[in-house]
DNA sequence: ATAATCACCTGCTCGC
DNA sequence: TGCGAGCAGGTGATTA
């Protein structure tokens, strides 16, 4: 489910909910997630004030003085605020109850997320110690991408969604953006010009930041921080769209696997 | 260092 | 209608 657009909209959605409020209790229900939830979390977190959500990637933070309580959604997980008196469904892992009554629930069927503890004055974390920069901060642009791609020879694509050299740019965005800028996802990253990439990086930009202001990708049963579905998914043009005619040119799009990623291009529009 | 593959887990869709 | 195969938004670990 979540890309980094839908990310930020679960940060903004929770953001009013939890903010000012005191963490009342954790309760754990399925600590086997991609790491062992800790198992002294509600210890750890009863009584803390919540002052801010903050977002590194598609990492979710809650930074308290003591600490960094660190969550990642994968690939299936959700985060939302619900009444304390709001059934349990199958997959709600984890509770965090807060002073207003209400609770913050991670639900992840595939469990694929995470939620995890890191005590202050330690180094940062491993997790986010060697990530890229985030995209849409002025440091990334296509001088950035052009010097970090010389001599690599895996496809652009894998460049594209490796965390290592930009964060938050996932398996649907990675096939938007190289479509837009007319880059073909096989090429060898060594080998796209550095207009090519100026042309990358804008539209990675372009389409994450558009997707944000329109609340995120609507596939399955994604929904923000205030149950509220994201508008985005009417507007893909080649994600899950493989087979079928190319808005630019009216061309079959091709679809293909790239380390072992679904990935959809039209062959004439992307060179 | 880089590239490719595997692994984690549940649920859904597809073809037989 | 049932059943196995394959695939799904991520990304760390492992292997060459």
């Amino acid at each position: 489910m979540p890309e980094l657009p839908e990310v930020e909209t679960t940060r903004r959605g929770i953001e009013p909910h939890v903010c000012g409020q005191r963490i009342v209790r954790v309760t754990v229900r399925q600590p086997q997630l991609r790491w062992p939830v800790p198992a002294d979390l509600d210890s750890l977190l009863q009584g803390q004030l919540i002052e801010q959500v903050q977002r590194r990637a598609k990492y979710l933070l809650l930074p308290f003085t003591h600490g960094t309580l660190i969550m990642h959604l994968g690939m299936s997980g959700s985060l939302r605020i619900v009444e304390a008196q709001h059934p349990l469904a199958k997959h709600d892992h984890v509770d965090i109850e807060l002073s207003s009554g209400r609770v913050l629930r991670l639900h992840d069927p595939r469990r694929f997320g995470a939620m995890l503890w890191h005590p202050a004055g330690d180094a940062m974390h491993p997790l986010l110690a060697e990530l890229g920069p985030e995209p849409l901060d002025d440091e990334f642009d296509g001088a950035y991408l052009f010097a970090r791609s010389r001599g690599r020879s895996a496809p652009v694509k894998a460049f594209l969604m490796d965390g290592h050299i930009v964060v938050g740019v996932g398996n649907i965005y990675a096939n938007e953006a190289l479509f837009s800028a007319g880059i073909r996802p096989d090429r060898a990253a060594g080998k796209v010009s550095r207009a090519r990439f100026d042309a990358l990086a804008d539209e990675v930009k372009r389409v994450l930041a558009r997707s944000i202001e329109q609340g995120g990708t609507t596939l399955r049963d994604f929904v923000g921080g205030d149950g509220n579905p994201g508008y985005f998914k009417q507007q893909l043009l080649v994600y899950g769209r493989g087979g079928q005619p190319c808005h630019q040119c009216g061309r079959v799009l091709d679809e293909i696997r790239l380390g072992q990623r679904s990935t959809v291009f039209c062959r004439h529009c992307q060179r």
